[in-house]
DNA sequence: TTTGTAAATAGTAACTATTCCTATTTAATT
DNA sequence: AATTAAATAGGAATAGTTACTATTTACAAA
């Protein structure tokens, strides 16, 4: 793939936050570093950046939302001001079981834990 | 709440099937009952619904999808034909971990398994 | 170093899903 | 039957995302 400054501009916007961002704010972040970046160009980068692995999209209800750490790990989300925090907890359910019970054969996981954040108790 | 017609018809929908439809789906289902219901009435009535616990809300990746099982439960998702499978497997996480390590305090989960249903494997 | 080229971009139009608006209809009460 | 406020139909508006195209750019080869 061609080298591209639009796109390392992105990652780097997306890999030094940990605030989980939307394609709107990564836009109007690389609008300081490049003022005439177009919106066309944050989306193709981000699908591109995701596809080679380079960073994570997050479905966040209806939002969606991108994330510099590409470990598989899941979220706790605040309920009150919607904040994303990244664990490390680990998702444990009896594989056999859902292999046996369902028929089904779990690739990964995607967990979310929906509560009160430290600000919001 | 005043009766409507319309509702009862897009209750009876979400409520006779296990397929997670989306609300155009709804949308399409209601017309062959009702031919002229509007669109927008179908979204006001999900919400509605939503609102008083007569259906849930599924935001499964991009889409937005509705069940009709009321229960606090998780999906299995096949990553080849979409279908999403209800499961009653529960989540367990150590819950004063995520007090301590986190200062977070749990409500609920959104658990997606996402891997191979019984025709993709 | 120039030149050729295909890939990437900027800017804009188009598209899709959802919500909003308003005149009309309807459920429910009197 | 008359009243009234809630709900609807139909269509306009909005938001988020993707598609299109002329121009620019990375980079390889001469």
């Amino acid at each position: 793939m061609r080298y591209s400054h639009q796109r390392e501009v992105i990652r780097e916007i997306i890999c030094s936050t940990k605030s989980h961002p939307t394609a709107d704010w990564v836009y109007s972040e690389a609008k300081k570093k490049i003022d005439n970046i177009s919106l066309g160009t944050v989306y193709r980068n981000l699908k591109t950046l995701e596809e080679i692995g380079s960073i994570q999209i997050i479905y966040d209800e209806n939002l969606i939302r991108y994330d510099g750490n590409t470990e598989e790990h899941h979220h706790l989300k605040c309920s009150e001001c919607g904040v994303l925090i990244d664990t490390n907890i680990k998702s444990n359910f009896d594989e056999e079981d859902i292999v046996s019970k369902y028929n089904f054969k779990p690739e990964k996981t995607k967990f979310f834990i929906i509560g009160k954040c430290n600000k919001h108790k």
